[in-house]
DNA sequence: GTCTATACTCTGATAGAC
DNA sequence: GTCTATCAGAGTATAGAC
């Protein structure tokens, strides 16, 4: 799985043969199978793997009792650390997404990773308060997490185009960390 | 072509096979060999005949003489009115981004499609003259294309969640047409 | 559980007849 | 240009030794 992982996350999915992965990993492709089916199979297994306990994490930010600003800041601190740990893993799922979209909508890690529902309640409330202006919650939400994820999805792209090293990117990405809240929070205000 | 491009949008380019690709376009499988040699040039030729018209229309705004408000605005709503009439395109490119990185990179409708340069110094002339607040073009430019793009990525996530129909995505997509010129505008003069 | 060996089917690509 | 026939390689599956 390890190997499985890696080569998936880099060269995509369709691009990895299954004896390629037996022999990288040092096994038979035939005790591979005896584990796994079929290769959509291991997919499914990485995919839940690699998605459900960050998830996970960053549900806890959006359903816990901070104050909105706060949240807003904890999310997006919390997501752009996770990505800059694995910043393929944007470009991952929104590959698998194209790939199989049904398949992937079904998944428990899914699920738990497009959350907006507490969150959206949240900013009802305070806006029901009068503490911030009443906008569509789901258009804040949306609008959260293509700021933070969308610039690791084209990472291949802004390095290019801005000539920037690895290191360069990661503090690109970290100066967003202020700018993103900057934005929803100003949007909220208004 | 006309085939090939349906199909690719809609499953991905490796989850579509040749033959199938032949026979509903009601050729023979080695004529569209003959004209293309390979899938993979097929892609190209394809994926360049899909962005290239898009990406110089997209140029023009943000090279144009528009004051920076307007210019955002505009961009704005030729780039969702756009994707709302080719939903699948955001996703068919960052899914080929994935698949080969370096292919994509040197293709002239990708230099064309991620192309700030004009509008960065437009920005920093604007902040000489203290008109807008100085912040970092790149940062302005990145946040304004995750904030159109990132939604067609997810989109059937999006639906899915809110159970939105196909019209109430577009209603949803369309209200962001003044969302995310606020939110822009609004840190540029934050 | 782990391995070798093998085979079946589907895919992308090609050679060669017309 | 258009076709048939065929190729090597992929994913999958099985039988059987250890």
């Amino acid at each position: 799985m390890k190997t499985a992982t890696k080569l998936f996350l880099q060269k995509g999915v369709d691009q990895v043969g299954v004896r390629e992965i037996a022999a990288k990993a040092g096994i038979n492709l035939s005790l591979m199978n005896y584990y796994f089916q079929t290769k959509e199979n291991l997919f499914e297994t990485i995919f839940d793997s690699l998605v459900m306990d960050k998830a996970v994490k960053l549900r806890s930010i959006l359903e816990s009792d901070l104050p909105i600003e706060k949240k807003i800041r904890d999310y997006t601190n919390t997501y752009i650390d996770m990505l800059i740990g694995n910043p393929l893993l944007v470009s991952f799922v929104v590959s698998s997404l194209h790939r199989s979209p049904e398949q992937l909508k079904s998944m428990n890690a899914v699920v738990a990773l497009y959350n907006s529902e507490v969150f959206c309640k949240h900013l009802i409330s305070e806006a029901d308060a009068g503490r911030i202006r009443r906008i569509d919650p789901e258009q804040l939400y949306i609008s959260m997490i293509s700021l933070i994820l969308f610039p690791f999805a084209i990472k291949e792209l802004i390095c290019d185009r801005n000539q920037f090293s690895k290191e360069e990117f990661q503090a690109f990405i970290e100066e967003r960390k202020s700018i993103i809240p900057e934005m929803l929070i100003g949007l909220l205000k208004a």
